[in-house]
DNA sequence: TTGTAAGCGTTATCAG
DNA sequence: CTGATAACGCTTACAA
């Protein structure tokens, strides 16, 4: 005869049984130091008695705080959803949301417009406290509105613009990409090729340009038959391949932004009796569990997925809680991992 | 000077400009037919002009209903992230979701308390209408705590007990496992293994059933040591092989129960210098996109994932908006995708 | 240290 | 068809 049913136990209740005012009770939920132990202890009884628990709609509408962040997601959806980048950075977000006690909240909405629309009811409607962009791309309405509200919120990659009035959550991914290529420049590759991912996305702008560098500094020319853009998917690596291996004069390294499309570059190669490391090399990007039981095992870019997560939910919280807190933006390092699927350069004529 | 900054335009203020009363406007919102169209379009033209967004959480207070679902992950977080699984039936619950313009909502424990806590929390805190448990496992307080509230949920997985009582959405997870053996009985298999993941789940346990009981029906004895318990990730399929393979008399064929167990099953076999499908045959569950560029590609069991999730959100939608919807028990059928990591089995003194 | 009462922004019940 | 007014359950001055 406890614990069953109580439908809706309010303050008053509580109030009532422990013969005190709701406001009394309001703070000792709030462990208010101006209450008497005694009283805190009474109400704390009746609490259990009553199997009291607050109403948090009730309390986000009074404190105007919902202790919920938004989580926004780019409009291809399914895309990320796929890839293992999505729910490690969501690891990491949910652990400094937890450490904080903020819990996550996701809109539903497909299409880019949809997705807007339920952006803007999630802040007007106040139904959390600031958002977390999980991808960062050219011409975002979606940072553009944020901002104009001032309303808190932290991208997880470079902003497309405004970059130093945005706080966010980053790698070096030009270093990044310029370590990668030079590394298979030092095995001896002249033709090395570019595979990305959307190229509305800041991130596949940055690893291009490091890509381009890393050529141009190695006195060598870029050519643009040898940077392609897929989709970050096992498709995306698939159908890169075919285009670039239908070259007159096929790259002998690639440099993949991601770990998924080069598992779909190894598989599409070996349908077409093309060997991994030894007719050709891959430097991939990201890292993720996948890379290692590839076969051959992938080295790749490890850019701390998670931390990328987790400082930007902390850095939001920050943020959320001390509205003056400065701009900042974080830069998560990154490593070459080096495995199998790179091969010093052999000439062909050998 | 408009859109900008305009902070918490409220109800009232549209109906001083529109020169109505806050019910009026309430009614447009809800685009109620007792209004007449002159109001309607007066008061949407004041919305219009003053950036007018409801609050939400007043709302939601008010009308007793959040227009969100709750999502209740297994503890073991960082495990079920990992696995493909959950970014598949995430979709699914985002879509079915999205289609009736519901939001999601997570809490972060990680721990089992934390997460019974946090759950708790979100259900007397009235901060979603329903919820959904991704997973089904033995002896579990959220399911008791929740059915006892008599607060709407539904569970992805067959419930532990009261399975009668409980509207869920499963696969026939027997009969698949039993499937699948029967598949490997077909290519003459008799020492088969079984791979499977946390014993708790209920998933495990069935299917574990349908392998036994296929191997029972083909008049073969169950040998304990051939049945491994492993982690729904790479190294729990790693573990397994070297438990299986260091027996005198190791399996010529596995059931495995998950496709990324399979791949580290595979990873490790190779690392043994045994071949997958010569030395030994694999038949894998849920047919995730990695099960094609796995290396050879296994054979899984689909069991449609996405529709998992879709069906979970639409179901507690249902009851959501129908107290009175009766307890509804939904199977998703399944298929075996037949690829190359079986083969007929080879006597050892060919 | 505690109580009173006024919000928070909606919805919903009555009247009219 | 529209307007008052009372909830919804909690927080927070302001009093006492």
């Amino acid at each position: 005869m406890e614990g069953v049913i109580e439908l809706s136990v309010t303050i008053k209740d509580v109030a009532k049984l422990a013969n005190v005012a709701p406001s009394t009770v309001s703070r000792v939920i709030a462990d208010s130091p101006r209450i008497s132990q005694k009283t805190k202890e009474r109400v704390r009884e009746a609490m259990k008695q009553l199997g009291y628990h607050p109403n948090l709609i009730a309390r986000s509408l009074a404190s105007q705080s919902t202790q919920a962040i938004g989580l926004v997601m780019p409009s291809s959806t399914d895309t990320f959803f796929q890839n293992p980048f999505f729910p490690s950075v969501l690891r990491g977000i949910s652990e400094g949301a937890h450490q904080k006690h903020y819990a996550l909240y996701m809109v539903t909405g497909k299409t880019e417009q949809e997705i807007f629309h339920d952006i803007v009811q999630m802040v007007q409607g106040s139904r959390v406290d600031g958002a977390i962009l999980l991808y960062s791309k050219i011409e975002d309405k979606i940072v553009d509105y944020l901002k104009e509200n001032q309303f808190p919120f932290v991208v997880i990659g470079k902003p497309h613009k405004d970059t130093e009035e945005i706080t966010h959550v980053d790698n070096d991914n030009v270093r990044a990409a310029k370590d990668g290529t030079k590394y298979l420049l030092s095995l001896g590759h002249e033709r090395i090729g570019f595979v990305g991912g959307n190229p509305h996305l800041v991130v596949t702008i940055e690893r291009m340009q490091g890509y381009k560098k890393a050529l141009e500094e190695a006195g060598l020319v870029v050519r643009q038959e040898y940077i392609i853009h897929g989709q970050f998917l096992i498709e995306g690596g698939q159908v890169a391949v075919e285009e670039l291996m239908s070259l007159k004069e096929p790259p002998t390294a690639l440099l993949v932004a991601d770990d998924l499309m080069s598992l779909g570059v190894i598989n599409k190669l070996n349908t077409m009796g093309i060997e991994v490391p030894n007719d050709i090399s891959i430097v991939s990007f990201n890292n993720v569990l996948l890379a290692q039981v590839s076969n051959p095992p992938l080295t790749s870019i490890d850019i701390n997925i998670f931390d990328l997560g987790f400082e930007a939910a902390k850095n939001l919280i920050l943020k959320i809680e001390n509205p003056k807190e400065p701009v900042k933006r974080i830069i998560i390092p990154h490593e070459l991992v080096i495995r199998d699927s790179c091969a010093p350069f052999k000439s062909n004529d050998a």
